[in-house]
RNA sequence: UGCCCGAUAGUAUAAUGGCAGUACAACUGAUUUUGGUUCAGUUUGUCUUGGUUCGAAUCCAGGUCGGGCAACCA
């Protein structure tokens, strides 16, 4: 048999490396700026990142890149941290940019010295006028040709604070014809008297992302510094910086990020939709945040498979996500524990039926004969979904109706004799016989019928709450769509249930279980449980073809 | 009208000069005490024009289309 490779293009480059002996071992690492909560799109570079890693023998390095104190808080350090954690991987160090303030200021003062850095005192609009556009070069002004001592003198000054924000600026001396925009003598240091989350007060200048990044890689001696495209162009600037200070080639690979339908995947718009109360918070369960998919129920395993199967290219892409869902699925079909709740209940009374009370013994999960039995309480009068019963059914329902025979899962065959209404014509009750040689288990009564229905007993039923998602967007492709993205906004993402009615077992299950409600999809326990009502969210729901069959028709 | 990146089924992704494959989606059918799961099958693709070659999705040239770059953000 021939062996399967099918390598993405950073592992090939990876495996070449390693095979030509450029590295003996590879070093990743996973650089978040901590100014907001981790989403699915981060999830494909953590997979990548540390699933390289772990592939070849290596390390990954988890960075902060925290080089912005006014957007950054060590919240999103914590939550970062957990949803690496919670994704399944471990990092080989935990490092801040700010590890490396000093140093970075060491390399600043080396290139002034060498002529290739300078003070501009320009404000930020001249810099920008003089920067040029794309298709026009740039020119120069009288600060870049200060002496080295100037720029020495200045740049210390700037440090000790005796400007202000915005009054100074070190900028590298590239070339400000240069086509690529980001070798117009890029801006290294700005001043910013602000609170930093680490360093505190001890800085009033902070590097920028060109100046801090690259030089984070090579301190880490990170061989394989992967980014997504639009930092393409700064690239050039990235092997420049590395070359002129004269340390450890760490070099930059770039592939595309991940996009989803019908969601937004920039921190800047999950932000806005926080703090404009559009969700609850970063980890609603609407929300693409890992936070958000966690406390949705989706599992990590279902993320990696997922973040494994999209791949890793150049090529922009939208992914459905329909094929996250499709690996949710997957997963909790294997492991979810089957129950029975009602959402929206009709009462059936069995007319037939004598006994008491009764207990009926039911798989919890029949992929899984490991995950054992519980028993179900059965009696004369039992609740079913309203949608499962049609006075007047069409073709191909399945279920009851006036004369219909179905099952209740995992119980008895029964019939529909009878249906109850009220003085306004709506059904209030449905009377029905069963038949008692039909017993799940032990059926003798030689009867098929198609349809099969959850049911729960009305003696027994507790109580629940049962949080009902649908996507927080209307559109298809959210980002590319006109107007602002907040028009696009599903009113309907939400649909809460709050008095739904189910066995009793869901009482007595570990808090982490995850749950099939039978025929209902995919359910996890909210946080917002209380002992007197628990909550549930819907993870995802179950196919549904007969959904799909009634659409088709109409 | 500058520079850079990209283009393979509806959506993604492989094929590394030699039979265009895989997953999801869609559609048939079978099985089923969940209209779930599972199983079998079907439909759909190399942006374009030239060139190199016995042979091109792949290499070369031109074109077209899509994306990125002008933050004291990362």
């Amino acid at each position: 048999m021939s062996e399967e490779r099918n390598l993405n293009f950073i592992e090939e480059i990876v495996e070449a490396d390693l095979k030509s002996g450029k590295h003996a071992s590879i070093m990743t690492r996973f650089p978040p700026e901590p100014n907001g909560y981790l989403h699915i799109g981060h999830a494909k570079s953590i997979c990548l990142n540390f699933g390289l890693a772990k592939k070849y023998g290596g390390k990954t390095n988890l960075r902060f890149d925290d080089t912005n104190p006014v957007t950054e808080e060590t919240e999103y350090v914590e939550s970062i941290k957990d949803d690496v954690r919670w994704l399944g991987f471990e990092w080989a160090n935990e490092r801040y940019a700010s590890d490396y303030f000093e140093q970075l200021f060491e390399f600043a003062i080396l290139l002034i010295t060498k002529g290739l850095a300078y003070v501009d005192d320009s404000s930020s609009d001249e810099i920008a006028s003089q920067k040029g556009t794309p298709t026009h070069p740039g020119v120069e002004n009288q600060y870049r040709n200060r002496s080295t001592e100037e720029n020495l003198k200045l740049f210390n000054e700037m440090r000790d604070g005796k400007y202000k924000d915005g009054e100074k600026v070190l900028r590298a001396k590239i070339d400000m014809t240069s086509p690529n925009m980001h070798m117009r003598d890029p801006i290294l240091y700005r001043i910013k008297h602000a609170h930093h989350h680490r360093t505190g007060d001890k800085w009033c200048i902070y590097p920028m992302y060109d100046f801090a990044h690259g030089q984070s890689d090579s301190i880490e001696n990170i061989t394989h510094s992967i980014c997504t495209l639009e930092f393409i162009p700064h690239r050039p600037l990235y092997d420049w910086l590395i070359e002129q200070l004269g340390i450890f080639p760490s070099h930059q690979y770039e592939f595309a990020r991940l996009n989803m339908t019908y969601t937004v995947m920039s921190k800047r718009k999950l932000l806005q939709l926080v703090n404009e109360g559009y969700v609850s918070g970063w980890d609603d369960p609407r929300m693409s945040t890992i936070s958000g998919m966690r406390r949705r129920g989706y599992t990590a395993d279902a993320i990696r498979d997922f973040c494994e199967r999209i791949g890793v290219a150049k090529r922009d892409n939208l992914i459905d996500v329909g094929l996250l869902e499709f690996f949710v699925r997957e997963h909790l079909n294997k492991i979810a524990l089957r129950r029975m709740v009602v959402f929206d209940p009709l009462k059936v009374v069995i007319t037939n039926y004598t006994q008491e009370h009764e207990l009926l013994p039911s798989e919890n999960n029949p992929e899984d004969p490991e995950a054992g039995h519980r028993d179900l309480h059965f009696g004369k009068d039992i609740y079913i979904e309203r949608e499962d019963f049609m006075e007047a059914p069409p073709k191909k329902y399945f279920r009851l109706a006036p004369g219909q025979m179905v099952r209740l899962k995992n119980a008895y065959i029964i019939q529909c004799n009878e249906v109850i209404k009220d003085a306004a014509g709506n059904i209030t009750e449905l009377h029905c016989t069963y038949i008692p040689e039909s017993k799940s288990g032990a059926d003798t009564s030689g009867i098929h019928v198609k349809g099969t229905l959850h049911w729960v007993s009305v003696a027994h039923a507790i109580k629940a709450e049962v949080r009902l998602y649908d996507r927080l967007f209307k559109v298809e492709d959210v980002g590319n769509a006109e107007g602002d993205f907040k028009d696009h906004i599903n009113a309907n993402s939400l649909h809460v249930v709050q008095n739904a009615l189910a066995e009793p077992a869901l009482q007595n299950d570990p808090p982490d279980a995850r749950y099939q409600f039978l025929r209902k999809g995919y359910y996890i326990l909210d946080r917002d449980s209380t002992k007197d009502k628990l909550v549930f969210n819907r993870t995802v729901t179950l196919k549904d073809t007969w959904a799909k069959e009634v659409k088709k028709n109409n």
